[in-house]
DNA sequence: TTTCCTTGTTCATATTCAGTTTAAAAACAG
DNA sequence: CTGTTTTTAAACTGAATATGAACAAGGAAA
């Protein structure tokens, strides 16, 4: 769900990350050097990326630099096993977002991981409780009040997608590319008739609702009590 | 200049605090407690925040975790003596986004708080505030003492323009290349209707006010208190 | 296989409301 | 006082959205 980069020459260290991060609900992209971490992050969308330092061909600072550079914001952590203050310096100087020193407790790295996801406006929950109404993003399931149900894919997405961000406002545009394939051809009109069956469902809920914001696209609210 | 508030009960590492932002060009607030520190944050304008954990009257992670339940995202940077996974934990758990053990070095924590504001930039620049009115450019809506209030997008748009250049004054053209189109073929008499609906709808705002310019057209300046 | 049902998409039509226009009243400058 | 600019209220309009229904593609069951 979440998709983090993993740059990292060691492999054995790769192995043991990718473990983590996907006991942690994550999904893991692994790359061995900085060059080839570039083109991943072209091709995939990736939320987080984790860092070594010491890489062939490109190392940690310069990868970051450069991504800095570019303007891109995506959230870095770097774990390496270079501990001097001076390193840190560079590292933070480069433009890294955290730090820490190998080898490193893996539930500490998990918290960390999540507090910049937070901060960086990504949520990253499996579960999203509004009121009393409960959504599970690995059964396609809504619980209100007892009673479960279990929703078409691609309604549940929207919906979850809607509520992991409450108030902001997603273009059709924006929705199609995060819930149907980046640059799908298909109409925008799909998203409306989507919110249309959410609304029908979801009509006495109570706990939420999906606001049009005309000429620009859907929001999800809470509903004041 | 960023200020930084410092919760912290010990009154030398309160001063060591002190004399570290400075030199970081910093402008410390000091809170020996928790409560206290609910009132500065009141009272001031907070870009960061530097916690201990043990605290009279309202602990670290009840802090932390009362601005969070709140919606408060100002970032929050523990610094502590207590130096267990548990201990880290129940910080990441309660919200904080990074986590010090002391005896910190000085420097690094510097660092870390220059990475934090960094971020919490990246994440506020589609956000203006003035006074107690917030516009938040995501979500088109403005927000005044609790009160969140949507707006139809011309006029979110027209408001964001003039507020996000104080006293500068507009022309009815340069909003409509803005905020219509490049030379659209609009009735600049539009931007007046515009104008005055914004006006009705902030009539006793207090915080900001739209001012013609006979002849010229628009400027937005913030009201004295 | 055929049938039936669920899901996703497209289309046609009805409805709505943001944005625009209009026009009269008010404010202003000279 | 006079001509010009701005304010304000109200009516209008069309693009954007809601909605129902039909269609297509797959999967499950018979």
């Amino acid at each position: 769900m979440f998709q983090i980069l993993v740059v990292e020459d060691d492999k054995n260290t790769r192995r043991l990350m990718e473990a983590v991060l996907l006991s942690g609900g994550y999904q893991p992209i692994l790359a061995e050097d900085g060059v080839r971490a570039l083109k991943l992050l072209e091709q995939n969308k990736v939320d987080l990326i984790i860092v070594d330092i010491m890489l062939p061909k490109l190392d940690g600072y310069e990868l970051t630099r450069t991504l800095r550079n570019c303007g891109d914001t995506t959230p870095i952590l770097m774990v390496t096993a270079k501990e001097t203050q001076a390193d840190k310096r560079e590292g933070f100087l480069a433009g890294t977002d955290d730090y820490m020193v190998k080898p490193v407790d893996e539930e500490e790295m998990l918290w960390r991981i999540a507090a910049l996801l937070r901060r960086s406006k990504i949520a990253n929950e499996h579960r999203i409780t509004i009121g009393k109404t409960l959504l599970d993003y690995d059964c396609l399931t809504v619980t209100q009040e007892g009673r479960q149900e279990e929703l078409p894919k691609k309604e549940f997405l929207l919906l979850f997608h809607l509520l992991s961000n409450p108030n902001r406002i997603f273009t059709r545009r924006q929705l199609m590319d995060e819930i149907w394939d980046m640059g799908s051809e298909t109409d925008e009109r799909t998203v409306d008739v989507h919110i249309n069956r959410l609304r029908d469902r979801f009509r006495d809920n109570g706990d939420f609702e999906i606001i049009t914001v005309r000429g620009l696209g859907y929001k999800a609210v809470r509903c004041s009590p």
